[in-house]
DNA sequence: TTGTCAAGAATGAACGTTCGTTTTAAGTTG
DNA sequence: CAACTTAAAACGAACGTTCATTCTTGACAA
């Protein structure tokens, strides 16, 4: 028998769904041909197809993956213990982010690959779904997050917590679109720039 | 001679691009082939390729619009005087944004549109170009009325402007993101969300 | 160690389909 | 009838995928 190790055969799948999600970045998901994926990852026709039934299910595999670790940044730093300042907090959900070491992609590239991923969740009910139910768990997370700030008295009691954890998720989102676009995001241009902004409000309501 | 008047003929272009525009929001740029256009519009593709040369400039147009729309919200709020607080402001963009009257859309297939048209900015370059000049434009725009806002007494002087600028933009983006891919979004939530987060802050260092 | 050999892995040309676009012919209107 | 618009068939190109074939691998006999 020539069967490879196992190793190899992970090896494999990695290098096709590495050198895919670089393609996918680059000219989205249906700008991206298999062609293009063959020759991104050196392989021939026959030999990727041995290891994913079709294009749909290299998508879905990235997809999977690219949730996960945006959910994940969202999630972990939810936990924190104590809970840093919004600032503080979204600006490491930002950096984890943006190390992006899923797929070995550069910072700006793993923001391309989420907005493209977005932009392809408009039209697979299946992506939407799976979006849906991890954007509903993490924005119960973050507006647990917010009671406890403002358990904390650092939060009036007039505003909807869920309405300021949702307010927090878009500033990342947001600046996660400006990375993919213009590429100059740091996780300290958020830092700087939100606290500038809870600098700004009246005293709190206690 | 049989030919038409010229409303009649502004009518038929227009009725092509909000036809496109419907089915770009749907199905991505690549998503969608001339013959779904076809079908929307209710025209054949005789008729379609003498109002436009092909399908990329069917594009161009839309993402021209739709570009100037966003831009518009954005800059228009920024010429407001006085400028109101920033949880005003931007509740005003989205508001604005969001109405979406440009190709008579409902609002989350506005949203839906720029999240696609964000995606498609990624691998043209004519379009990442155009994009580019608009939003740095914007952001001179909204650094001086940061800028303002200190000026007035209402941030402190250790923070920068620019960093503030765009943490206001890219609240506005993610918002976008969210109404496009979970279509419960108004202004309110943004006003309300960023009222609370700028009441978290320690006392302005005037 | 070395040589052998089948089974697994990889190849790349070719398939049917669908794409954006063009052409041609029929229809419509002042 | 002349000027022009529309419809529909047809085009080459490119798409995702398949398959007959070739190469490579590793267990095993000597």
């Amino acid at each position: 028998m020539a069967r490879v190790s196992q190793e190899h055969l992970d090896a494999r799948r990695r290098q096709i769904l590495d050198g895919a999600a670089r393609c996918f970045a680059r000219n989205g998901f249906h700008g991206t041909s298999m062609q293009d994926v063959l020759k991104e990852v050196g392989l021939s026709a026959g030999a990727v197809y041995r290891y994913f039934p079709g294009k749909e299910d290299i998508i879905a595999a990235i997809t999977e993956e690219t949730f996960a670790t945006i959910r994940g940044a969202f999630e972990e730093a939810s936990r924190m213990s104590p809970p840093p300042t919004p600032d503080v907090l979204l600006s490491r959900v930002l950096g984890r982010v943006l190390a992006g070491e899923v797929h070995g992609l550069e910072r700006r590239t793993f923001a391309a690959l989420a907005v493209q991923l977005w932009s392809e969740t408009l039209r697979d009910g299946r992506l939407a779904a799976q979006l849906d139910e991890g954007y509903a768990t993490m924005r119960a997370a973050w507006t647990r997050l917010v009671e406890a700030y403002r358990d904390a008295g650092l939060l009036g009691g007039d505003v909807a917590a869920d309405h300021v954890a949702r307010t927090m998720i878009a500033t990342a989102q947001g600046f996660i679109v400006q990375e993919a676009l213009f590429g100059d995001v740091t996780p300290e241009v958020l830092e700087n720039g939100l606290r500038g902004l809870m600098s700004m409000g009246p005293q709190k309501a206690s």
